[in-house]
DNA sequence: CTGAAAGCGCTTACAG
DNA sequence: CTGAAAGCGCTTACAG
């Protein structure tokens, strides 16, 4: 079937240790043998075997992609299909390869990450997501297994792993008061999964802002969904039975947020005009609802790619300790917000 | 480091042929043996070592996904990450694990190819497009390795390779026979990048149905563009700069129609009043543009799976031949499609 | 029903 | 600068 090396040595007329050397590109070798198995391999169509060469040095050249819910229900949202972008471009430019989780259950995952990991499947991995309770992120510490984390470490020491981030918090908080400036003191929350650490972050930072204006913060008003338009639309329907619903919408996601706006149309309420939404992620789509939405920028795809960069550094250079990068937010304002009618101030 | 079979095999008093077998689930191995030796790995944590497993029986358990562009190209619409859930789900259910290609052009994707093929890096593969001129599809034939293609084969025999497509020549006829219907005679047609089959059958079967309707097709009617928002915007232009614009738009894909209906309306035309439009594909958001759009279901998630469930079959018998599902498709009807003005007819 | 041995296709000390 | 040999962790005829 195909090539292997032997055969290219006995072309060349070199032993195949020579030819694995070539391969590698050790200067031990003389340019004028180089030369010769090169045009042997090309002569051959010589592709090495990856399992083999995977058995003998340990490496497997690839990058394990865990997902929190398998691509079945993540790849729903687009959230995933753009870390991957980033992923895959760094990945490839760096010569490795992409292997996707598929399991689905909490315990599924952790299954298929051990499988990874003991059966020699990736050389790291880039774990999607942070959730209360994580078993897989232990795991891999305990293993010390190359890995860096997108979001940030929860009930684990952040000096034990290297993640990328965006400040979540900030951002929540950000958003929050620009609301708030814009008149509005009925705001909603709409958040994501609460299993989700980057959840937690959104609320924290929209209680902060609520706290730093004087204005308790209503329970009612906080509701959680996963990221999906489906859960917009339910969050939107929670918030609308208030006895004084709010008059605007912080909301975790945009899929989310495309739900919401189709569900407020169907209550007959226009938005910017009776309800002002700001939204997180800025995902492809985002630009063409209608109207256009206000959501914060988290760069997905540098997210993606700075986090693969972060893992070539370690399996580069194993020594080379943790690394933590915050990538930053940008408020996009488009036509989702507007000053509060009741509003006395500017 | 990772549990090995020979310390399985001792901690068990065993061979490691034994353990071997055990994995294998052999029938020639007593049952008070495999009870031993499966007590032996749990207590142990053993995990196999895919590498060795697969150098030694030449098979991986795992799929290969060849995208037309790369993760970051293609993962812009959300076309390929629903037919990786497809996919996913199925390769789950099988116990395959999933790896994707990261090349940008066509001729780095065929490197990649070459990789998983001959450097054992996956069982068989899902080609998720296809393209005039390929290369990898021929490739693949010629080294009678395991794959399904989504779409139907071009200037390659359709004896020769086992396929999952809808039949867009039909439902691009019926979009333009539904038009036709609904009074319209002026119908554009925005095609996907004529480089993929799917285009010429979209197209071709556009023109059938207004020959059938004894209506010459105007070629400027007829544009071309990457299936991205941007591309449908420009398409929009291109077409409106005819001295007769049409009155009804047949869209390749969702996502360049959501750029379609921003661009009419920055031009101040509505939807479906002053333009009607139909779109294939139908993925996620779709029902999300507003008005939301009338478009065919193509069930891609049902491509994905089905596509990988003949992989399976082909890789469990490997004499099983070639096998062609078409999957269905499905107008649904919302909201971009009325009478047409001039129209006389009902 | 189980074991010893060869082999999958590489890499890498060890010699020279 | 190059080669012979051992080894990576499995599987699978071949014996018994």
């Amino acid at each position: 079937m195909a090539v292997t090396i032997k055969e290219v040595a006995k072309r060349a007329n070199v032993a195949p240790s020579t030819v694995s050397r070539v391969i590698a590109n050790s200067s031990r070798i003389s340019e004028k043998t180089k030369e010769r198995v090169r045009e042997a391999m090309t002569e051959l169509g010589y592709h090495p075997n990856y399992n083999a060469r995977s058995l003998a040095n340990k490496s497997t050249k690839t990058i394990g992609i865990v997902m929190p819910n398998s691509a079945k229900v993540s790849f729903q949202n687009p959230f995933f299909p753009e870390v991957i972008r980033g992923i895959s471009m760094k990945a490839y430019q760096s010569g490795y390869g992409l292997y996707l989780s598929t399991g689905h259950t909490e315990e599924e995952i952790l299954e298929e990450v051990k499988q990874m990991v003991f059966g020699g499947r990736v050389d790291g991995i880039v774990l999607l997501y942070s959730r209360v309770n994580d078993q897989v992120m232990p795991f891999l510490i305990e293993q010390k297994f190359p890995f860096v984390l997108i979001g940030r470490p929860y009930q684990v020491d952040e000096s034990l792993v290297t993640y990328v981030n965006n400040d979540n918090f900030k951002a929540a908080k950000l958003v929050t008061e620009y609301l708030l400036l814009l008149g509005h003191e009925k705001i909603g929350f709409i958040g994501g999964n609460l299993d989700f650490v980057v959840t937690i972050d959104h609320m924290n930072g929209y209680e902060q802002a609520l706290k730093n204006a004087n204005i308790t913060v209503n329970e009612s008003y906080k509701v959680y969904h996963d990221e999906l338009k489906e859960g917009g639309q339910d969050a939107v329907i929670e918030l609308m039975s208030n006895e004084h619903p709010p008059t605007a919408l912080i909301v975790a996601d945009d899929i989310m947020t495309f739900g919401v706006i189709r569900m407020l149309e169907d209550m007959n309420m226009k938005v910017p005009h009776d309800m002002s939404i700001v939204s997180f992620n800025n995902v492809m789509i985002s630009e063409l609802s209608s109207p256009p939405m206000t959501t914060v920028d988290i760069h997905i795809y540098d997210l993606g790619f700075k986090a693969t960069e972060l893992l070539m550094h370690q399996l580069e250079d194993p020594t080379i300790g943790v690394e933590h990068v915050i990538i930053p937010h940008k408020l996009v304002k488009r036509q989702t917000c507007k000053l509060d009618h009741g509003a006395s101030r500017g």
